[in-house]
DNA sequence: AAAGTTCTTGCAAAGCTGTTCATTTTTTGT
DNA sequence: ACAAAAAATGAACAGCTTTGCAAGAACTTT
């Protein structure tokens, strides 16, 4: 049997065994002691829990885990802390998450168009419990990895189609359909469109949606620069746009960052109005969209549902892994500031023109 | 022996045992397959691997932490993504740890008063190979506890005193003295300060440095009004100023992001110039400060620099457990945009204010 | 009250998966 | 063919949970 070395201090931290020495009670009583749901006489939980304070103990998680073959660690891919709409779903995620006893483990790629295979294949070596994706994409073979292993794949923010992982989107469609059609009812009609990177899902919506309408609608995009979803894509793109089409009198990006590059440019390198001389629409409604220097019009994501909605698949005992429906989407609703000229407002949109004190915080 | 369930697909991932069967060796030899720095002849290696990737076989790191008696996860806590720096600082320290084959468990406290403790108490349950705090405060106790427990503790951006921790740190006391100076220096000293939450390591060095030089150059403090580092708060705190001081020349935001919410406070709210009427100053740098709708003198944070540091002491053998120096302080520096009225630079702080497009990314 | 039945609790051992160390087996060199 | 080197093995270990079993406590039944 192992001898307990007192003097052995800090070498390793206590285990079982040592907690179950001091206390006089087996290991398998301290396991039970540090387990709810089991029955342990009173008196002996007391001594054992003494015990295992004096000498620092907490289970080994680690062990646990591997004992019990299951894991309570999500592994959360991403590529880019910087998009501005991050931090907010992040805090709701990794809030939802400790609410849940679950614990994330962040997986950094380089780049959003870069694939995850990598960084699955480390989280499938971490016998995680389930994998959320969030701005990265993934080959349809590591996918079908994935639930071969068991493991839930849930895409937060993108559809993947014809795979056997959950998708939790944004309609970016039908929002950017929308964003459309406020610029022809307001009545601007020479419209350039600032997109984001090629070969994002996200992206691709963002920018069909709205060709697809305005074509609908009977008019033509003016001009069209590709950016990289960057506050400086954006900033250079406008001038650009502006540069080629002087009568110029809209600009869609496709999110709130190129947006908001493309205002700087119009008005402090051009010395334009928004929205008198072109009118600006972004897609994210980020925070900063409801600062004073911008009051962008944008297209608002509901990131908490959306997050919500994940944390809910992630409490299902088996993670979403035997989930019948795949897609959840959900629609973004319009929040009009003062980037554009007013248009009348369907249900579920918001105004914000009239009330500049309701900035969002930070 | 274990018998090979081949049938029995997908209930749990391929383990050593199965390669080991389906190639006919001993799991030792598997084992050796997989770590470098081993023998193993050519032959049996070629064998190994091909059943490996028929079984779809990776070790399962956890049992591998398990018993290496070692980790290569560093838990990193934190509280608050809102915070408009974090994203550079996450990204930053993700990138680097993942170049030093470190993964990052993201833990989330709910406030940046709270103490860290409870998270600290799981990482230590999940045998992390060491901690980084980052706007976070911990217990005496806890620290000590790390210790004892061989954890290697860091913080990242607050200075943890008279403990055996290692701390990371922007001199935010010299920056805020600098603040001072470039005020009185300018002419403007009718000076209101709008601090953060109280409590905070960062808030006080930044509240008492400014104060401190402010009183050396014998100048008093206007007004000071408690913010939470939030826009809202800085917008609100603003117009409390003005209202409170008409004849206010100057506001030292304790943050980038009050500082902003004090300009469109000052601007759009009051309609009064920036610098003209008030001039603002923040403090982070954070990238919104370079864009055009803000332009803000601020003092520069090197979070780049600091979580480098970081990531080099993550990266000796003993993670920093035995480093003399216990704290790595950072100077931050001036620059110089549109929202003060220039004054003669030093060596070292950026003057931005000719130079509109040098507008840092997104 | 005595005997039978159920509940509680503690114990020993097995298992999860990968690594390591002392050994045995195989290969190589001369 | 013999010593030395190389390769592969078996057993032990890391730290926890779980299960089957046995003993004692509590409760029923006649």
């Amino acid at each position: 049997m192992s001898e307990m070395d007192v003097n052995d201090k800090g070498r390793r931290s206590a285990s079982s065994a040592d907690v179950a020495a001091l206390a006089g009670v087996s290991r398998a009583t301290v396991s039970r002691c540090f387990t709810d749901g089991t029955s342990v006489k009173g008196d002996t939980r007391q001594r054992v829990l003494a015990a295992a304070r004096t000498l620092g103990y907490e289970p080994n998680l680690l062990a646990r885990m591997l004992n019990k073959q299951e894991s309570n660690i999500v592994a959360v891919l991403t590529s880019d802390f910087a998009n501005p709409f991050q931090p907010a779903l992040m805090e709701a995620l990794t809030s939802g998450m400790r609410a849940e006893q679950l614990t994330p483990l962040l997986l950094k790629g380089t780049s959003p168009m870069e694939s995850a295979d990598e960084l699955i294949q480390l989280a499938l070596s971490y016998r995680v419990a389930a994998i959320v994706v969030t701005v990265l994409n993934a080959s349809q073979r590591m996918i079908e990895r994935c639930f071969e292993a068991h493991v839930p794949l849930i895409f937060l923010n993108r559809v993947a189609e014809d795979t056997p992982a959950t998708s939790v989107c944004l309609n970016s469609r039908s929002g950017a359909r929308r964003v459309a059609e406020i610029f022809v009812e307001s009545g601007t009609t020479r419209i350039g469109m600032i997109s984001g990177n090629t070969g994002s899902w996200t992206n691709s919506m963002r920018r069909g949606g709205f060709r697809e309408r305005l074509d609908e609608l009977g008019h033509d995009l003016l001009g069209h620069i590709q950016g990289d979803f960057s506050y400086q894509s954006g900033h250079k793109a406008a001038l650009q746009l502006m540069a080629d089409f002087p009568r110029l009198d809209a600009i869609y990006a496709c999110n709130d960052a190129m947006a908001f590059g493309a205002m700087d440019a119009i008005r402090f390198v051009r010395g334009a109005r928004v929205p008198d001389d072109i009118s600006v629409v972004g897609f994210d409604d980020v925070p900063v969209a409801a600062w004073g220097a911008y009051r962008l019009t944008t297209i608002h994501q509901p990131v908490a549902q959306m997050v919500e909605q994940t944390i809910q698949i992630l409490k299902r005992p088996d993670r979403g892994l035997g989930l019948s429906e795949q897609v959840f989407l959900y629609d973004g609703h319009l929040v009009q500031r003062d980037t554009t000229r007013p248009v009348t407002l369907r249900e579920g949109e918001s105004d914000e023109t009239t009330d500049p004190a309701k900035t969002d915080a930070r």
